[in-house]
DNA sequence: GTAAAATAGGACTCTTCGGGTCGCAATTCA
DNA sequence: TGAATTGCGACCCGAAGAGTCCTATTTTAC
């Protein structure tokens, strides 16, 4: 499939959430799960792989949670489906050619890898600030070499006061 | 994931072997299968598939097969993917919007479906012509509006014979 | 007319991976 | 020091991809 993970949607909407965050302030994994009505415990999985990517810093203990390690226009949209999904390949030997049995008799793999890098510069010169909400969207930022718009001064959503004795884990959404 | 699944490599690579076959000349599943060591019945389900989207057509009977129902430079890469694997899509939602139960949360549908139709323009720009031996590769079809290249006249790769005894059932190989 | 070769199609198994849950470790605040 | 909260990894389940097997139908060759 070419289709992005539905973890890969949870992460961009979490981060989202961390980029109309004031500075200095950090969103509990909790919270954006409640926030959203996303299983709490796969958001949290999901924000420490993107803080082991380098997208997101983090603070533990009472009181801690995620912030943006970077302004959401410094955050390509790649970097954060790779930090998820792994490495972008549109076929499994762009990966590692070492790996393609099939290497003598292949003749679609270099054209494949030109298709790949296609598809990774279109994905490139779009950032997280292109997702946020007011955000103006290029037409073919393949051609076009503008820089990432700045993050618009969103209103934060509102994010539940959770109380200490209720867990809120809504039931799981689709992706969209 | 973002990757194309091992049987839209197959099918790339069948109908590149259909596209080096001379006018009205049929070519078996099987003998694609044992030209590039692919497993017969899946290569042969394949076929099938790209028969029902009208890519290729076929002959039924002894010394039947296929052959292209277009010429390469007429089949766009994003159809043949679509025939393997389904509708195109970066989100589940991207398919039906009234099936995504986050919609009222969801702030990232909207420009994943930008993103998604860049993808896709990026990809319908390209078609079975660019992936045959000695085509030459838009840098960036995208803003390129130049037409899909004649297919060349590459010599046509070497079938082996089938004798009738022999069923040829190579071991499958990996992707690529 | 019969056998062989090919497509057409469905059912089935096996493996992988995404999606989700649970329990424990680490950290911070009271 | 202990409790609350987050961070992290192990684990389980179901869906989908990959591949195989079987049968029916069609067409050609002998």
């Amino acid at each position: 499939m070419i289709r992005l993970s539905r973890s890969t949607d949870y992460a961009l909407m979490a981060l989202s959430d961390l980029a109309a965050l004031p500075a200095d302030e950090t969103l509990s994994a909790r919270r954006v799960a409640a926030g959203r009505g996303l299983p709490t415990d796969l958001v949290a999985k999901i924000l420490q792989g993107l803080r082991r990517a380098g997208l997101v810093s983090t603070r533990q203990g009472v009181r801690g949670g995620y912030r943006l390690a970077r302004p959401p226009e410094e955050v390509p949209l790649v970097e954060v489906i790779e930090a998820v999904e792994g490495p972008l390949a549109l076929v499994e030997c762009g990966l590692d050619e070492h790996n393609c049995s099939l290497t003598p008799t292949c003749c679609v793999r270099a054209p494949l890898q030109r298709v790949h890098d296609l598809v990774t510069k279109t994905l490139s010169r779009l950032t997280l600030s292109h997702l946020l909400p007011g955000a103006d969207f290029p037409d073919d930022p393949a051609a076009d070499d503008s820089p990432a718009p700045r993050a618009p001064e969103a209103a934060p959503p509102a994010f539940p006061r959770l109380p200490s004795a209720s867990p809120a884990r809504p039931a799981a959404g689709a992706a969209g």
